[in-house]
DNA sequence: CTCCAATGTGGACGTTGTCCAGATTCTTGT
DNA sequence: ACAAGAATCTGGACAACGTCCACATTGGAG
């Protein structure tokens, strides 16, 4: 039911769009991308996109929950192939540092306000928020138990750490900060 | 020749159009500002913009110099305010994350790149670029010559100040960190 | 005072987001 | 197997937008 050659049904529209968005998100801004053109795209009429997504706000939500997705595994994997808590600390960093230069559209899709608000997340964008603070929060509560790190704020400690990092795959894919600035950047705080 | 009864000629457009945008800039994201609104506003036609602005991007541009200047200015009096190096680099991060926090669509403006690219910054952009980072830059130079910075990297340390106090105000006009968070996690870094 | 460049106006065109009515296909109950 | 009915796709329409054009108005330099 997936496949068709039929022509008229596409079979899988949904996931179509959202793949070509993705693609031209990679060369373009969430602000340009047109709903009639990734209709193109997909080889559908410009109205089809309607049946699979409210409006084209919802489509960019969408990828931007797909990013969103992305970066959380990014960071996962890298913790979890990282040794020792400051390390796994820096694997996470150095991660969503990555993934911002790799893909800067997709990064700033996910933290624009337009289309995917903190405030009142998308359903399927919550949880994801929620996985990643528990990622880092967890790594914290681990790190305020080493001694050079003892009796510091778990709380300030992470909004720190998330802002350094955040702040720096930001200015980097701007242009402000060269890529090879992260990581000596980042020793120099988390020593 | 600024002011004009007789209609026909504004007088003063191009301040007036600037002034009309920063308005809609308050309530509004950059990307939904319409140039013919701003127009509108302004009480000119949709097409009076187009002599004192070469494009809709051009005005935006323009606002954006007007936000760094205002973010520049804001640093610059809170730490000439400031008694001693360390308190000058707190408030310096206070006034960052402020100006962000009072005016969030400016400040994501001025880091906009689809109008305020860094890569290639405007000939009014530039300066101002130029003297936020050397006003970091030797504030830094200040600090690496306490004993408690002493022999950090100056560039290393610039860059992850800059990235944490720009990170900190972007999480914080997104929503995913509270303004009251900015305070303590600024001093757990800088102290 | 006259002419010209600067500044303003209205109209036009192509593109976009969105709504609507109708066509086509898939599915489901019988 | 077959007849609804739901899901999906199409084309047409409309308003708003950015931008270009030709033309009108005005202020200042010669």
């Amino acid at each position: 039911m997936s496949r068709s050659a039929s022509g008229y049904h596409h079979g899988n529209l949904q996931a179509a769009l959202e793949d070509a968005a993705l693609d031209l998100l990679e060369t373009t801004s969430a602000a340009k991308i047109s709903l009639r053109e990734v209709a193109r795209r997909a080889g559908v009429s410009h109205n089809a996109p309607y049946h699979h997504f409210g409006d084209r706000a919802a489509l960019l939500s969408a990828l931007g929950v797909r990013g969103m997705a992305a970066l959380l595994t990014a960071q996962e994997e890298a913790v979890a192939a990282a040794d020792g808590t400051v390390e796994k600390v820096r694997a996470l960093g150095l991660a969503y540092v990555s993934y911002a230069a790799a893909h800067p559209q997709a990064f700033a899709l996910v933290f624009d306000p337009d289309y995917c608000a903190a405030g009142a997340p998308s359903a399927e964008m919550a949880p994801l928020i929620a996985r990643n603070e528990e990622l880092l929060g967890s790594l914290v509560e681990q790190l305020v138990q080493e001694p050079a790190y003892e009796g510091r704020d778990p709380m300030a400690l992470s909004a720190a750490l998330w802002s350094t990092v955040h702040g720096m795959a930001q200015l980097i894919t701007l242009g402000h900060l060269p890529v090879e600035a992260a990581q000596p950047a980042l020793d120099a705080l988390v020593r």
